[in-house]
DNA sequence: TGTACATCAGTGAACGCGCGTTCACTGATGTAC
DNA sequence: TGTACATCAGTGAACGCGCGTTCACTGATGTAC
C-alpha cells in the first residue's frame, strides 16, 4: 500500500507516544522495543525505519514530552502556582505515572543515560524551572530562581516516595507535607 | 576445602554489599547477577546458596543498607541536621552514587517492584523521617514532622536533579539551592 | 590410628528466553513513456 | 490508455548476546566406627 502524505510522521508521533507512557510506567531499562512496536499497531522491524536505535527514541521522548502541560494548563486555569503544585502532588498523579511527569519517573535513569540523553533532559529542566519562577513571590530575582529550583526537586522527591512506600497513609503523608511546604515556598517573599 | 565458620555469611554480606553499589551506580534492572557474583569473586552458580532470586537480592539490600550513616555521623560530628543536609547534597555525593543514598539512586525503580520489596523500602523512609525529625525546630510534633518529610523529599529530588543535568553550572546551582532552602526549613520555627 | 562416608560452599556448563538490531521481502501507489 | 518500473512504509524471520536460573559435580574438611 502507499500511504498518505504525513502518515509516516503520524506513526511516529504514534511510536513516541506509546513509549513515553511505556518509560515512564516501568522505566527506560524495562521497556522492550517489541512491546513498543506492538502497542503501537506495527511489528519490530518498522521501528528503524523511524529511528536510529532505542537511545535515540529516549532521547525524542525526552524531547517531545510535555514537562510543562500541567503547570501550563493551571496558569490558564488561573490557579496559578499553589493550584500546579497541588495538581502535581495529587494521588491522581501519584497512581497514574504513565500519564505524568517524565522527570519523576525517568531523572534516576538519565543520569546514566548518554550525553545527548541527558542534554535533551537538561533543557527541559531549565525550562521549568522558569515556569514555575514565573509564579515565585520573592524580593529579588536569585530569590525567585532559588525556590523555583527548590520548588521543583521538592515536587520531584515528594512524588517519587509517594510513588514507592507500600502504604497509603504514609503515601497521604508524603504528598500532603510536600504540597504544603512547597505552597508555602512559593508564596512567602523575603525568607 | 571446608570454611571457617561463618565464611558463608561474610560472602553473603560480600555479594550483598557490591550489589549495592552496582544497583545504585547502575540501576537494579541494568546490573545482572554474573557481574556481581564476579565482582564479589565468585562465579554466578554460587548465588542461589545465598539468595532466592535476583528480587530477594534487591530486598536484602535495601534492608542492609546504610540510609542512615550520613545523617547519623552529621549527629556524631555536632554539625546537627544542616550540615546533615549540606553533606547529602554536596557534589561528592553527586559525582559518587554507588557510595551514596539508595533513596535517591532507586527510589523510582522501587516503586516498580513488588510488594514485599517496597515493604523494605518503606521501613527505611519511616526511619529517615523520624532521625530528620530529630533535627528539625518547630513548635509542633506535627510540624516537626512535615517538616521533616518536605527536608526528606527535597534532598532526594534535589540530588536526583543535580545528577541528570548535563550542565556542571545548572547542576551547582541546583545543590546549592536545595540545599539552602531545606536548611532554612530545617531552622524556621513556626512557618 | 585408619578408613569410609557425610557435609556443603563454590564451580562452571547449560537451559530457555527476550533483548536490540538487521535484512530480504511485500504490495499498494505514483511516475515515465 | 496501457505497461514497466520506482518508491517506500511496513513485514516478519533471523542474528548474536546476555539475562536469570538450574544442576551435576568438586574437593577440602569433619565425623563415625
Amino acid at each position: 500500500m502507499r500511504y498518505d502524505k504525513g502518515h509516516k510522521d503520524l506513526t511516529r508521533q504514534r511510536i513516541i507516544e506509546v513509549a513515553s507512557r511505556q518509560f515512564r510506567e516501568q522505566g527506560v531499562a524495562a521497556v522492550g522495543l517489541a512491546g513498543i512496536m506492538s502497542d503501537a499497531g506495527l511489528t519490530n522491524g518498522a521501528f528503524y525505519a523511524h529511528f536510529d536505535s532505542k537511545e535515540d527514541l529516549v532521547r525524542e521522548v525526552l524531547s517531545h514530552a510535555g514537562f510543562r502541560t500541567k503547570l501550563s494548563r493551571a496558569a490558564e486555569n488561573g490557579t496559578g502556582l499553589a493550584g500546579a503544585i497541588r495538581d502535581y502532588l495529587s494521588q491522581n498523579h501519584r497512581d497514574n505515572p504513565g500519564k505524568g511527569c517524565p522527570t519523576s519517573a525517568l531523572v534516576a535513569e538519565i543520569a546514566r543515560h548518554p550525553k545527548a540523553t541527558r542534554d535533551a533532559f537538561t533543557g527541559k529542566v531549565n525550562d521549568v524551572i522558569e515556569l514555575i519562577a514565573g509564579g515565585v513571590d520573592a524580593l529579588s530575582d536569585a530569590e525567585r530562581r532559588r525556590k523555583a529550583v527548590a520548588i521543583y526537586a521538592l515536587m520531584v522527591g515528594t512524588l517519587q516516595l509517594a510513588r514507592a512506600v507500600n502504604d497509603k497513609r504514609l503515601s497521604g503523608e508524603i504528598l500532603q507535607s510536600g504540597a504544603d511546604e512547597a505552597v508555602a515556598l512559593a508564596g512567602q517573599p523575603g525568607t
